[in-house]
DNA sequence: CGAATAGTGTCTTTGAGACACTATTTG
DNA sequence: CAAATAGTGTCTCAAAGACACTATTCG
């Protein structure tokens, strides 16, 4: 009896996919992804002092060139744009390794921190016909930038400002994924760990504080007393050992070394009804 | 010459245009939306007491029909599966909109709460071919489902909890689907204000509390007296009042009137970091 | 010892949680 | 008054926040 059912099954299922044929629908032009990537970077606010440095938010954009790599005249020429492009079928790709696979061949940046966000399908975002657009966030620690420090400079790869950002001329409907990805961001950096992806592995609470306060001025975390005495009570974070068991410590931000710490995996749900 | 560039411009802009041909790439075979519809009901649990009825989160599921509407057979036949299907390229949908029209189309529900949560673009999902969806969960509050009450019943579209549904046999990666939903809709209740969507428009302080308590089982919930204090100094819950100004209560649920809430649009963020 | 960052102790006030008590209505 | 749900008062203990104080290192 099963197997009879299964058989039977079998069948059908067979030629229901025959009967499939995608050319009886309207289907997408295309399916990309694109890609906001978020760095924190120092702000030089005093030469004289040796005040510590600020950090601000800073994303990625490139400049899309005027032409093709076969030499054709480009689509939204000149825009600024964030980094992305078409998942590619013959690959059989999802929107994520195409996220991955772009970032790296457009910036150069691998193995980084990407967070799917949205998907942008209205008809018209794109001249070209109806594509679909998976937006990621991504998120660079300073120290990964360095060393492609030289490019940076490049006059197709920039960081910028918030601020900046959405006041430059951008491509497609750009600027609404840029405003979704930073109120996102924001959020995420204050509900979730996020910031540790802005961080080394092991990080100094000042350099924890100072990645946070580039999106908050919550007294809790602006006041030096209040945020060291909490945050080594967190369940997600921990101080750092080494090898003989004795408390690590690095001396990279002042005279006096100060304890390492690191994010375990612990995850939080913060009730709103408490 | 900002004039000039502006034409210049467009003339590359247009002949970008003209050399883009979706016909270059693969493109995706079909473009779906899937619609996780999640319902609390009242269980039962004890006929002779008046004992108030518990409430248990449900998912609603509809039976893939044996041949599709054209009688050919169908894919992935009698097999349980989200309400869902594809996006018109025709009327240019977006997914959120086909997601609303077939929701409608397949189980008679309108207007409610959809929330987008996830894209399933893994090769191989579906046997049809590349066919991207995009997942959202939706909640219907119970007094709409008491007006189709009498197709809940029905062979092809039924209400399951939790447990159940994930021991089905479902169609396509449904499972997966319905799992990140069901892990996605109980940290929304915690962390959000979506459980106004499970309720009528004023509720009292038993209702949400029921609510809350289909998908947790911290004290500051079950606690009558935690819960009763604290929910009515919240910011985003605020007392009902009538024409007149008074206070408005219900005696819906006993003898002694009840205060009725209601939610207002203030948003929280709740920092892990205090 | 002065400068710079790291980190602690202490005091006051707020709020969480437990639990028993009071309130309002019907039959 | 018994039953049923709604809602309050009070007591204890823990934690939040402010702010002044101590610690470690360099030159």
């Amino acid at each position: 009896m099963e197997e009879v059912n299964k058989v039977a099954k079998h069948n059908n299922e067979q030629e229901a996919l025959n009967h499939y044929d995608s050319n009886d629908y309207i289907t997408p032009d295309g399916y990309t992804s694109d890609i906001a990537v978020f760095t924190i970077i120092s702000k030089k606010n005093n030469e004289k002092t040796k005040e510590p440095d600020n950090k601000e938010l800073k994303i990625m954009l490139i400049r899309r060139a005027s032409y093709d790599s076969e030499g054709e005249p480009n689509i939204e020429a000149n825009k600024w744009a964030l980094p992305g492009g078409f998942t590619d079928g013959m690959k059989r790709e999802t929107a994520m390794q195409a996220a991955e696979r772009e970032l790296e061949e457009e910036t150069g940046i691998k193995g980084i921190f990407l967070k799917h966000f949205g998907v942008y399908d209205a008809f018209g975002r794109d001249k070209r016909g109806w594509i679909i657009s998976n937006a990621h966030y991504a998120i660079v620690p300073e120290q990964k930038l360095i060393k492609r420090k030289a490019a940076d400079d490049a006059d197709d790869v920039r960081l910028f400002t918030i601020g900046e950002a959405l006041h430059l001329e951008l491509a497609f409907d750009h600027w609404k994924i840029i405003s979704d990805a930073v109120r996102l961001i924001e959020r995420d950096l204050i509900e979730t760990t996020i910031a540790k992806n802005f961080l080394p592995e092991a990080f100094t609470l000042s350099e924890l504080q100072r990645v946070l306060l580039t999106v908050s001025d919550n007294p809790r975390i602006t006041s030096k007393s209040v945020f060291f005495a909490k945050v080594p009570k967190l369940p997600f974070v921990e101080k750092v050992y080494d090898r003989e068991g004795n408390l690590k410590k690095t001396e990279r931000n002042s005279f006096r070394p100060s304890q390492l710490y690191t994010f375990n995996d612990v995850d939080i749900v913060k009730s709103i009804w408490e």
